[in-house]
DNA sequence: CAGCATCCGTTCCGATACTG
DNA sequence: CAGTATCGGAACGGATGCTG
């Protein structure tokens, strides 16, 4: 049997078909995941090479030190960063995507793009909406 | 001053560019926005066509009525889903996604096929990260 | 059918203080 | 430098009851 478009990939822990849509599906915890806060930047941030932690607290503005951590953990686990622990003094960190990371960047990044892209259309539809609201007073 | 690949979009509102990585650029809301827990099942959903709320629902296992409405609510505000409504008794609402709604929808799908297609390495990565962990006890 | 209103536990997350 | 630990408020989100 060969992959053909539209198949679904089978989950094989279960043997049930990947879907999102069904509320016990793993899919549905990674996605949860990667709609995570911070979890989106971060990737992005690492497609562009190898950060170190402080690297990161400085790219992406507004993240604190526990969510950067829980974050990276996070992306850790799921086995899309890799984590190199240098043993010098003081101790350096350094993070990078591993191949399934460098994959999963494709499509994270495509949506960032579309939001900086889209972010002026986005807001005169807010503008609209607020100002109907308004009106309806 | 024409577009160029990689030169970013300016927000009008602010004069200022399009960065995610800003902590007051409002592409960081709309991003935090889209990256909600249902924000991406419901606008993948809608891209197959109309849906109803009932429609959404049942396509959506696992979503209350509050978080569905909810979410249509933002995707209405933000211009990316349109809520027309039949007086009809019993009442009949259709949603649909907006044109700039279908735009986003090409990055959300490639996000969720992603998850689908990847499930099976995510989850071989989970289970090693916790036999190491395991381990290390 | 398509919601809205309310209660309420859980999780998220930022701020702060501290460490090898 | 690269974290860990803890606290408390805010937001999320599910369950339930009610409505035009």
């Amino acid at each position: 049997m060969r992959y053909s478009p539209g198949m679904k990939t089978m989950v094989e822990a279960s043997g049930l078909p990947a879907d999102v849509y069904s509320a016990k599906c793993p899919t549905r915890q990674v996605l949860d995941h990667i709609s995570g806060k911070w979890t989106i930047l971060v990737v992005d941030a690492l497609l562009e090479g190898t950060l170190r932690y402080t690297g990161l607290m400085r790219r992406i503005e507004g993240v604190s030190q526990k969510m950067l951590t829980q974050t990276l953990r996070g992306l850790e686990a799921d086995g899309f960063v890799t984590r190199t622990v240098y043993p010098t003094i003081p101790p350096r960190v350094e993070y990078d995507l591993t191949e399934l990371g460098r994959s999963l960047a494709e499509p994270i990044t495509a949506l960032r793009q579309w939001t900086e892209t889209h972010i002026n259309e986005i807001e005169r539809a807010r503008a609209r909406s607020t100002s109907e609201a308004a009106e309806a007073t």
